[in-house]
DNA sequence: GGATGTCATTGGGTTCCCCAACAATAACCA
DNA sequence: TGGTTATTGTTGGGGAACCCAATGACATCC
């Protein structure tokens, strides 16, 4: 170890950018890449995605339901959409059909095959979720995910 | 509203997907999600996205360091961490040279222009921080940090 | 002094996010 | 009624953050 500066003690800095990690936007950034990945693994054993899981759980709670509706209530952009309702379909996890009260839309429906695999994807969603707040009580989960809940919507 | 599937009724439905929606790692990427867009926007008026100004505040902390120091306190991959660093150089903001001790590292060190730009950043980040958690009291911004904070640790 | 590891850099790749356009269709309203 | 406005699904382009692998130069370890 002969050059002087910090960068070559990184073992003994206690932990570096204090004014950084201290900022909510940061951590939350840390937390969720931290959720997304442990949620994005355990799913992979599936073959699918996270936002897979989660149109696919919109789906089974929505009902018939078109893909404008089901983007804006998980906050996903249409083309993003498609190709993800594209997936499920040529999966069989989900229908997709005419409206017939409004030819514009599709109504995607979840399949027999959907259900069951929906089950088994929200067994994994949930380990994943119980590993990723393992270091907290159930009081604290809960206490953040209330706290979450508030900062959380965008607007309206 | 002439179709019968609840896709047509998003107005008065509560709030949709109540099964994503409790799952902290949905939550986490929400708000995230709202925290990035809030600082990116903020400091898009001088110019700079959230990871130039983490890395010009890491920097000012930690003095003349190392891009592979940088990349490891703050998560930031190697390849991304180059381009950041080239930008950061272009316009100013730090120095790059060479670490006489280590002749593989580059010292990356803030200048004087980059001190005055992140006290701007810091005043744009803290108050897009601000908002993001306007909902929140004072101590429960406070115990929001704390939980994130050991929930987002990788390992280690 | 030879194996092993690290550093900066380049390259390839994925996921999610955001904006803009389009034709078909529906809703609105004068 | 008819003409404007809005919505829907789709295609397109592009950016930002992430992850993995490889390279040559250099340090470190044994």
């Amino acid at each position: 170890m002969v050059s002087g500066y910090a960068g070559t003690m990184a073992d003994n800095t206690p932990y570096a950018p204090r004014r950084i990690r201290a900022l909510p936007s940061w951590l939350l950034g840390r937390a969720a890449a931290r959720g997304h990945r442990l949620v994005a693994d355990a799913l992979a054993a599936e073959g699918m995605r996270m936002m897979h899981h989660a149109v696919l759980s919109a789906v089974a709670e929505l009902g018939p339901v078109s893909q404008a509706e089901l983007g804006r209530t998980l906050g996903i952009d249409p083309k993003d959409m498609v190709a993800l309702v594209n997936d499920l379909q040529r999966d069989g996890l989900v229908t997709r059909t005419p409206d017939p009260g409004d030819r514009r839309k599709n109504a995607v429906e979840i399949s027999a095959d959907g259900r069951r695999r929906l089950r088994r994807t929200q067994r994994l969603g949930d380990r994943a979720n119980a590993e990723l707040t393992a270091a907290l009580t159930p009081a604290e989960r809960e206490q953040l995910i209330a706290l979450l809940t508030r900062i959380a919507l965008p607007e309206e």
